[in-house]
DNA sequence: TTGAATTTTCAAAAAATATTGAAAATTCAA
DNA sequence: TTGAATTTTCAATATTTTTTGAAAATTCAA
């Protein structure tokens, strides 16, 4: 296998997991490419490589900024705009989490603190098993929510004592 | 809030956080709707509660019992199936968990591993800096892998011990 | 067996999501 | 300033995914 053939299959199995996992394929194919590539690209380059739109290349790599997950590179005397990958995985799979957690799992968290306060009350058997099965799943809600916190805060030295903690 | 509002907020919430995550949309819902019932429901039920087709029903509850967090409920002197969600939170996240891991995570770490392989041999720069991206996701993919194979077979007590071991 | 009740299948339709591409906005060297 | 280069926006289009619903298959009591 050639090295293109093998950055390509990385890029294509890279946007295949994002798909399963709720992530825009061009987003992930983006981000993979850079993660293969040894020098800063742009716009005009990943487009061409990846054959997608301008739209879509420029709107994949706002995001991919926005998570802080690349980074913007200049070049002397280029007016374009190049882009270079984190490649520290630890740095940028807990900055994914982060905010996927922030985005996706504090919102339903808030909706069910407020369902378990609001199924307190109710004393038939239908509320109880209700507010029983919700509660449940707000406590598991939240210690996931502070363990993704606690670890995204960590270097690998301290994340030892820190899910000692949060297991004991 | 009515019970039956607090019902449906659960349901509602859960289903878009299901999309969020690729988890179909009316699959969350069916299992929160079973989740927070306190007897077991029959597809005719399920359809009218969610206002879904009887396929969609059907193929929904298919595939939560496929995954293991269902169960399928005689009821005596009813030819009707009925359904129970599995209640104990513990074991149905880590049945997704685990599941997700096998059907998603499993076949990228093999391409991972290939072409972890595949690029050892290269000299040139961007060979190696191929090589070496590739080597660390599959690195930490490995371990991802490991980690929810390990706590999958473990009881929250014995949980701690094989924390301590992946992370040491 | 028979046939009514129930479940399953899957092609077609609908809905949701992703992508395009050209116009508008912005940037910046001369 | 000016205007060419670059980036951004977003309505329109394409693609993917989900859902429907009716026909086919299966089940089981009589």
């Amino acid at each position: 296998m050639s090295l293109e053939a093998s950055k390509q299959k990385f890029i294509d199995t890279w946007g295949a997991l994002g798909t399963e996992w709720g992530i825009n394929k061009s987003v992930a194919q983006v981000q993979a490419l850079l993660l293969v590539s040894d020098n800063p690209l742009s716009t005009d380059e990943i487009m061409e490589s990846l054959t997608i739109s301008r739209g879509n290349a420029n709107m994949s790599l706002r995001q991919l900024l926005d998570y802080g997950i690349i980074y913007k590179k200049v070049i002397a005397g280029d007016r374009k705009e190049y882009f270079v990958a984190e490649k520290d995985i630890w740095k940028w799979a807990l900055k994914i989490a982060l905010m996927r957690k922030q985005k996706e799992i504090d919102p339903v968290l808030s909706v069910l603190t407020e369902l378990e306060a609001e199924t307190k009350k109710d004393k038939t058997a239908e509320g109880k098993a209700l507010h029983q099965t919700v509660h449940e799943i707000q406590a598991f809600t939240e210690q996931l929510s502070t363990l993704v916190e606690r670890v995204a805060g960590s270097t690998r030295g301290e994340l030892l004592l820190k899910l000692l903690k949060l297991v004991m």
